[in-house]
DNA sequence: TCTCACATGTAACTAGTTACATGATTGC
DNA sequence: GCAATCATGTAACTAGTTACATGTGAGA
């Protein structure tokens, strides 16, 4: 019933309360649990998870700031959590635009397709240096806790230590077929524009 | 204003002329270019290309099955798909249902995480195994194309090489992790249902 | 006759994006 | 007064999934 963004904010929500409007940051830039939703899909949501009960709010005023909700998630949020956690799931489907227009990219001219790719591998080695530069704030931080798999810092540094390899792959791949293009004359295929 | 779907459709139909029944089994077994679609999204895009005049049908009768529209790239198509190739590309937000659930799994109860992560691991083993088949196939049928990015068959053994990289660091990401509830007593957290 | 593979579509719904809308409070 | 950040929402649209619907022709 509850849909992969509501377990997505309850995965948030269970390590610590937060508003509609932390969420949105946490998820807008990616950081957290390797999922994406803007505040008008959020709010709806924290909306639809406190009717079924699977979170709570209370408004808090603040001084020098406009008041706001803020969640925490409910013992049945918990429970909820905790099942679809390692409930059944199958393979899904790859659905990658990089790697969709690598498919057509036989059709572009070489330098151009060259350029792009490295563009590319340029973008992946960027966010790949964020989530080593997190690594290393976490493993200074608490060495001993991310060894156990109970606690939310061992959960967060296996999300990040996913996110390091799929990044590390891209860029990879990227300078790889950026090489293929690059051993090619430049005018080997023609511009059509 | 052509969709990203529309582009998986051309860069299909470029390389050789399909009915929505041929790519509808391309790619819901994602095969081909990783990207995924239904019929019931592919029919009524393909009339959207043919009405864009990106791409052309022709009714072609069978003896022994039903008629089918096959259809084929126009020249507008091409120059469309070979532009939209190296077009610039935001970093795409990684929306992945396993690792976010690793983002909630230090609440399970380490031996129901581990057997699921292995079989995770074991999925996603499977399907490396499928497309390593597929790229000893390719590497055996074709080698000399495979080095030359102005062929479609590099262009599927690039789109292939990116999935053989990403299933095998899933894998082996699934296989740290498992490994990490391994090492714990199995009841070191309490299930609640 | 019935099932299966081939073949093409539409309808109803869920998920996600972009744009619109409002209001509080702080600092310039 | 004005812009920026904090804070919460709704509306309109696009993308994608699930279910419904129809029909051909082959083989059991």
């Amino acid at each position: 019933m509850t849909s992969t963004l509501g377990f997505a904010l309850l995965g948030l929500l269970a390590r610590q309360p937060l508003s509609g409007y932390d969420i949105a940051a946490l998820l807008e830039h990616g950081v957290g649990p390797f999922w994406h939703a803007r505040h008008s899909q959020i709010y709806p949501e924290l909306a639809r998870l406190e009717a079924a009960r699977l979170v709570s709010f209370q408004v808090v005023e603040q001084r020098d700031r406009p008041a706001k909700k803020v969640y925490e998630v409910t013992g049945i949020g918990v429970d909820a959590l905790h099942e679809w956690s390692t409930a059944p799931l199958d393979l899904e489907p790859i659905r990658d635009e990089l790697t969709l227009r690598a498919y057509s990219m036989w059709l572009a001219d070489t330098d151009r397709a060259a350029a792009f790719m490295r563009h590319q591998e340029q973008l992946h080695r960027d966010q790949l240096a964020r989530y080593e530069g997190y690594r290393a704030e976490l493993e200074a931080a608490d060495p001993v806790r991310l060894t156990d798999p109970t606690t939310p810092e061992f959960a967060t540094y296996a999300t990040l230590r996913r996110g390091i390899g799929f990044e590390r792959e891209v860029a990879d791949w990227c300078g790889w077929v950026a090489e293929a293009f690059e051993r090619m004359p430049a005018d080997s295929t023609a511009a059509a524009t």
